[in-house]
DNA sequence: GCTTAGCACTCGCCAAGCAAGAGTGCTAAC
DNA sequence: GTTAGCACTCTTGCTTGGCGAGTGCTAAGC
């Protein structure tokens, strides 16, 4: 059976009245406050084609139609209109992400709170793997008379340090020369290329002193590299699924808040995600405790190439339209704050 | 009316049965549970006495008693049995925390996971103030031929840097000189007063180059200065309330989510309060939004001087005595662990 | 042949009513 | 001062019946 045009219209009501109401929808409803031209009846009988297809369901006999993940994958791949923002929101995003360019990171975790903030649902954000950034240049500088600060610079900007009190007092000469030496094999090698190489043995040089530093600061240059390539993960909104209909119930709440605060495995899902903008549906998504939610990831670029995710969950009744528009909007507004200058 | 020893053997009864069943405590259960020698027609009548003195109350007529927060802080004042930690939770703890002595800040984080794992309640551990904190030196780093990297180093040990780019080239000489500049001139100086100080006409030399430099980085550096004095707030174990029969309620676990949520709030509470272990039991709180919670915190320190708290928040009913030593482990051990060699 | 009015039917929801259970408070006896 | 006994109170869970919303089917209309 083919999708009429009529049928198509009465879709597109029934997802958008949904969407809005979270109540069942009625045939009664639909005629009356969409004006469509059709009585009751008539939509009645089309429903229960678009049931039959799959398009929609019936909580029970007596109740409305609900739309099924197949109809909201229908609605955003073909019947929902673009959303434009505002210039007003436009401006109002652009400026709070402006404000707040000086440290990445809070740029970002920023970016997800703005985003929760409109959408009224959960948001995430995470920082860019990154395994294929390169190191520009190593530095070890002198903190007191036993403590140097390593001090680890990405091609990405990207810069981590650790403190280190070292167990007996350094010289200040081999300090520079270890940095020196350091920048010198690590340059332009990408993070977790230097993970897997062979290390240690690469200072055994002539000079005593700085093999002996090198011993006591490469365990911690190691582990502080490690720790580059962890990948932060924001959220925000959390709360939000407490005024959302589907979650007004203590045991689906607790369920959902649990699944997204398992981070490790919530962040591996949004890593495993393809890049540009993505919508999946319901059951679409793998994860059991997704098989109610829908997620919408975007991603952002640094410097054109390191690409971070960022996105909203909720329940599969969502503003496909407004949201999208907005992760969009977010995303490419950060992309462009990380451009090279 | 004086409290006997028999009320008050029957008052710790009733708190301990409370705290672990969370159901009203029954005059029945109390004579049969806790061999008391004495029938439950007896205990009634005592129940009432206690209850005149505002240590117990009744939901309603046919239902046991239930402590007060008077109760309770006579039962964590004069009646708890102090709780020793076993040798293997001990050990286990201290293990966890060795662990990763990398980073501060993660190493408290991981201190509020572990607390909130043990105490099946909600976590929450705040980073020190750094107002008194002083500055030990400043280094502008090169990274590439138009940016820099402003590198701040505190006596505690707490390193901050930020990524610049500049509008202009720089010459290396500026930079190194720059640095010296600015150390010498906050070297020993605290965050606070250098933000209250008029810094920048600090830096009209007679060096053109660097007045140029200063000009450019003053404002990222003071917003680099003034970002290390927020205070970070790890929380942990949000999830837990959802099992605790007091919040077997949408509107109240959505209610204490959002109290927490409300970071800058809750953080202003936590920093607030004074140092040592800390207990405050529902109306003790002044908050609206903690009149039926109990808030325990304690405090730890960096070299012997910062001052950081942990602890947790959770139903007025709960294992005091455990969680304080819980609390008071995990404190000792940050402190030891970040004292100075 | 599509559309529509009419009507019986189904089901969830809510309030009221009822019985069971738990625990108290009081009284009178020990 | 302590305790047994008993009436009383209040919550909880279950059942019942009415109401409203919405459907599905049928038959009539265009």
């Amino acid at each position: 059976m083919e999708l009429t045009e009529r049928k198509l219209r009465i879709l597109q009501a029934i997802v958008a009245d949904f969407i809005s109401s979270a109540e069942p929808v009625g045939s009664r409803t639909l005629s009356k406050k969409y004006g469509m031209g059709i009585s009751p009846a008539t939509i009645r009988n089309e429903m229960s084609d678009l049931e039959e297809q799959g398009y929609l369901t019936h909580p029970h006999t007596s109740a409305g139609r609900v739309p099924s993940d197949r109809a909201y994958r229908l609605y955003v791949d073909r019947l929902m209109d673009r959303f434009e923002l505002s210039k007003d929101e436009k401006r109002s995003i652009s400026e709070q992400l402006a404000g707040n360019i000086l440290e990445l990171d809070k740029t970002i975790e920023h970016a997800a709170n703005i985003l929760s903030e409109i959408t009224n649902l959960t948001s995430f954000a995470i920082t860019p793997k990154q395994d294929e950034n390169r190191i520009k240049y190593i530095n070890i500088l002198p903190a007191d008379e036993s403590t140097v600060v390593i001090m680890i610079v990405a091609e990405s900007g990207k810069v981590k340090n650790t403190v280190l009190k070292l167990r007996a007092p350094y010289h200040e000469d081999s300090l520079s020369l270890l940095s020196k030496a350091m920048t010198y094999n690590y340059k332009g090698k990408t993070i977790s290329d230097i993970l897997t190489m062979d290390i240690i043995r690469n200072f055994e040089t002539d000079i005593e002193a700085m093999n002996r530093l090198a011993e006591s600061i490469m365990p911690n240059f190691l582990k502080t590299l490690e720790s580059m390539l962890d990948i932060n993960l924001y959220l925000d909104g959390l709360t939000n699924i407490f005024s959302i209909p589907e979650y007004n119930n203590l045991e689906k709440a607790k369920l959902f808040l649990e699944m997204i605060n398992q981070r490790k495995n919530f962040t591996e899902v949004l890593v495993n995600r393809d890049e540009g903008v993505i919508i999946t549906i319901g059951a679409e998504n793998k994860e059991d405790l997704m098989q109610d939610c829908s997620l919408i990831t975007a991603t952002y670029h640094i410097n054109g190439k390191l690409v971070g995710k960022l996105g909203v969950i909720g329940p599969t009744r969502m503003k496909y339209d407004k949201v999208t528009s907005v992760i969009e909007y977010i995303t490419d507004n950060l992309s462009r704050s990380f451009e090279l200058p």
